[in-house]
DNA sequence: CGACACATGTAACACGTTACATGATTTG
DNA sequence: CAAATCATGTAACGTGTTACATGTGTCG
């Protein structure tokens, strides 16, 4: 949903057609999350046929059609801005749900991947941090979309370290002999688990 | 894609059904992010279509259907697992775009905006905290899940912190209140920077 | 029997991505 | 004129979410 609305507040400042709403977009977000164009136009389309946006100058076809927030587009915008994500259902972290099944997929090696994700995060840590040292210093949208990036993924450095270190104590000491082989157990007849979940499920 | 090849890894490990995969993604994942029963099918079927997994039992007709991966799933799944993501495009951050955009919202106090999201990230800290001693210790997968979430919100906490402070920088200061210093530009007007863009665009 | 949990599915919808198609306008 | 750019759209597909429908087995 971060695209609908980020349109719908771009338009909020005043009427704009397809294109520019994507140069803006980009140029608000620094330029780090490219926007597809097609995107655009079928979030225009659900915005209106939703009544939070409508076209201007219906009569007098133009080739450009922008569209203007309309009185219920402010207030889903304003709901949207003031309301932070919530508790119930974060979204799933696909780096973290790949380490946790990794640890029992036969003949994985948990610390290779994890540090194989640390390698790249810290990489990808020195690559945005050039891009931000080669950037006009007054840009301030780059600069918090690149801090952004590097806060993100300093906490994932420090969760992989973390991570590793907890399942190599929790963890068999791994044979160091050639690897068992999958072994075709009727796999474990599914202990219904009461404990007190966090999520509601449907 | 996090689900699809959650189940791929899984069902490495012997054949299992429906419902059993929901209740080990639940288990595996500390019970942090539930999964609806019926993606699980609707995956299956698309693993199954795409030869990532077969049915086993096809012969006998009983109420459960398990399925095991096949040699082409494990190829598939062991590059997912060594496969970190990749720069051209991280995934777009809601919480940044939120901030970003809303700058330009008429009407809307970015300062207050940042401030709420602030109070309710600290507020999920001390939830996920406090779950996390209410829980077993030997719960790793709890306890890796949760350790996700707070090195998350912590990165969050002082991104936020960050943008506030540079964008009281950056912005023109509110009317009346006697202002700091503001280092005062144009607003630049739409130059269309020629920098070299992260992202690539379609 | 009736209620409930187990187990499998389907339908409808939203969002995002990519690729393609079509005009209009500018410019070499 | 031809080519590039601007501008708008559509089609097809994949994933994810919710709600609903259906059958089976168990247990008070």
């Amino acid at each position: 949903m971060s695209v609908r609305h980020a349109l719908l507040a771009l338009v909020s400042d005043g009427p704009k057609y397809g294109l520019q709403l994507r140069s803006e977009f980009e140029v608000k977000t620094g330029e780090v999350w490219p926007l597809n164009v097609g995107q655009v136009y079928t979030t225009l389309q659900r915005l209106e046929r939703d009544g939070l946006v409508e076209s201007v100058g219906e009569d007098e076809p133009s080739t450009q059609r922008s569209f203007r927030i309309t009185p219920l587009g402010v207030e889903e915008l304003d709901r949207w801005l003031r309301t932070p994500p919530d508790l119930s259902s974060p979204p799933r972290d696909e780096l973290v749900i790949k380490v946790l099944v990794a640890t029992e997929v036969p003949g994985v090696d948990v610390h290779a991947i994890v540090q194989a994700h640390r390698r790249r995060a810290v990489e990808l840590m020195q690559e945005w941090t050039r891009i931000k040292r080669d950037a006009n210093p007054d840009d301030v949208n780059l600069g918090l979309a690149v801090d952004a990036e590097l806060f993100r993924l300093d906490s994932v450095v420090r969760w992989l370290d973390a991570a590793d270190s907890r399942l190599r104590r929790s963890t068999r000491p791994a044979r160091s002999a050639p690897t068992q082989e999958a072994a075709d157990r009727p796999a474990g007849a599914l202990s219904s688990t009461t404990r007190s979940r966090v999520g509601q499920r449907s």
